[in-house]
DNA sequence: CATTAGCACTCTCCCTTCTACAGTGCTAAC
DNA sequence: GTTAGCACTGTAGAAGGGAGAGTGCTAATG
């Protein structure tokens, strides 16, 4: 930013003139000039003035016109000047609030939850709404099943302290028999029920050290099959997406080549997993506007994400929605946030 | 159809027109006049005359004109005359089958199996691949786990044959202490292993009634748990959707509204299945012209499917492709239909 | 009787032209 | 610092016009 800008911005009068033009163009989706401005501003400056100011605010790359004779449009720097530092965040109306709580009430399995706050954002901003699902980094093994499926395919169920229930199928390469397996199994909810998955993998590492030299043929089959589940438990992630189809309403993505291009992203899913792995380390509400998000899908998107708590106070995992620049950040912020929280608090109270 | 109409089509050489016409509108998705007709027919008639027979399969209702001055481009009775009696199936190409038998083999897993296959259906046809995640209904009963969550609440885990497990959870209303519930899974296990849900399901009621007069507490127990798990057992199905976007690119479906609609459909789900599971009853290869399937969101596409079978040889679910009506039949009829083989095969083999 | 040439007609597509309009930047006056 | 005035610029939309493609009809032909 150039010297010159910074002085204007600080000043105080082109600030709300900028706010002003944004929430003008924000709702219309027209560029707004600086007759209009005049008369929405509240303060009595003729079109000229405005137009000076105007001028400033562009040198300053906060606006720009898209040709000679339209009005002024935000650009992203606009939009990212105006999130942090003018927004009027409206809280959410009682009946909508009260809707979404009802929304994620009720239900006890997450995997519902989250498919219900995926599309409660969506229907409430009326863009795409999104969820990861929750990680389980942190849960505690319950408890731990095997069932052999064919002389060396066993499936492993565990059962975490979340409730949820997890299926691997693991190729041993040789055979194990029925007793070795309930052995096992026995071994491993005596030794290691309650602990953390990821705890439980270190752990096991280590014992495996140990038994070696002890020579116990159940603890040791028992280790090497837990090492087996564990080793595949490097989970890739995954989030629920509501209302995609939102976005085609939207004429600033109707260009269908772009449009297809972001759907396609969607669907590709890694990308933006790698995206909401960075906001989940953020704290709060984070927003990614434009180019910010470094992801070229979303050029002409923003994406405002926040992160939500399981039942340990622990961060689970990230949810936002995706919709154009052009958006209500005033209403859609807020309803981010506060999503978030019912949803940490839905998780909690199961 | 009128009798004039039926008279016309009877005329071998109308069809021919017919067929040379779609198969070069079907190309170039320009409305064909006569003039190329003329030239593309093989035969020696001048343009004039082509009209005629033009004005006939236009009173047959099997061809329009977009306006006056345009060429003809086919109706969807066209189109159903022209896969009914017309189509010439050019089978796929030896490279393109031995790409889609790869990636159909190596995996054991179902859900990665379907997976594939609607990918590769999309990659073939360049258009949206859908592929049913296969009904077990009659599949067998390996094993059946109960593990208990809480006092009241259960997780059944049932293993199938087909190496698939399913999870569910009941909600007891009493408790049951671990020991019951390990007696009645040896119970089940023991007497209902290696029996059709279905099946199973029927004998639990009658044996329900017999035991009543035995009054075997363990029996008893086992019986209702089963009822239970079994009551929840009326599958909604699913399918999995590949290449969705493939149909952004093409201009008959350009219609952003249109196009919205449809994508909202494939996100719905519910009627899709619906129109699947009339396919699935049906043998071989469907095909759903326009407003043929009777569902609205489909008009303007055409979805051909056909039915694969699991390792009993029974139909276990459809696959199939979404398109624009004017696809090109000849190609992609032979690829639904060798898919839907290889997947069964790949089924089989596992 | 089927086929064909000829012709007037119709419609779309694309190009150009024109006008109305909105908004700008600059200059000079307040 | 603010404002009025003014010339300028770019867009949107209407109007017009020619080229081209394809038609249906009629009358002539083999």
């Amino acid at each position: 930013m150039s010297k010159a800008s910074i002085e204007n911005i600080v000043n105080e009068r082109s600030q709300h003139f900028l706010k002003v033009l944004i929430e003008r163009y924000i709702r219309e989706g027209q560029p707004v000039g600086s007759r209009t401005l005049s008369r929405d501003s509240g303060l009595h400056l003729s079109p000229a003035t405005i137009r000076n100011v105007m001028a400033d605010l562009e040198d300053a790359g906060l606006i720009v016109s898209p040709h000679t004779s339209a009005g002024r449009v935000p650009t992203i720097s606009g939009y990212r000047f105006f999130v942090d530092y003018l927004v009027s965040l409206t809280p959410p109306g009682k009946t909508e609030l009260e809707l979404m709580r009802q929304q994620l009430m009720g239900d006890v399995d997450s995997k519902a939850l989250v498919e219900k706050a995926s599309s409660a954002l969506s229907e409430l901003t009326c863009m795409a709404g999104l969820v990861m699902i929750p990680r389980h980094e942190h849960v505690l093994l319950k408890q731990i099943e095997f069932v052999p499926l064919s002389d060396t395919r066993i499936l492993v169920i565990l059962v975490t302290s979340d409730g949820e229930v997890q299926n691997r199928v693991i190729e041993t390469g040789r055979k194990f028999s029925q007793s070795d397996l309930v052995q096992a199994q026995n071994f491993l909810n005596a030794n290691y029920g309650g602990q953390k998955l990821e705890t439980m993998r270190m752990r096991i590492i280590e014992d495996m050290e140990k038994t070696r030299k002890q020579m116990d043929a159940v603890m040791e089959q028992a280790l090497s099959l837990a090492g087996q589940v564990l080793a595949s438990d490097r989970e890739e992630g995954d989030f629920i997406l509501s209302g995609q189809t939102n976005l085609m309403g939207f004429h600033e993505l109707s260009d269908l080549e772009r449009l297809r291009h972001l759907f396609d992203s969607f669907a590709e899913k890694r990308q933006i997993l790698h995206l909401l792995d960075r906001c989940m380390e953020a704290e709060g509400v984070q927003i990614f506007i434009g180019d910010e998000s470094g992801y070229e899908p979303f050029d002409s998107c923003t994406l405002i994400t926040a992160p939500y708590e399981n039942d340990d106070g622990e961060v689970a995992g990230v949810l936002g929605v995706v919709g154009p620049t052009r958006m209500d950040y005033n209403k859609v912020i807020p309803i981010v946030d506060v999503t978030a929280r019912l949803l940490s608090n839905a998780l909690k109270l199961r």
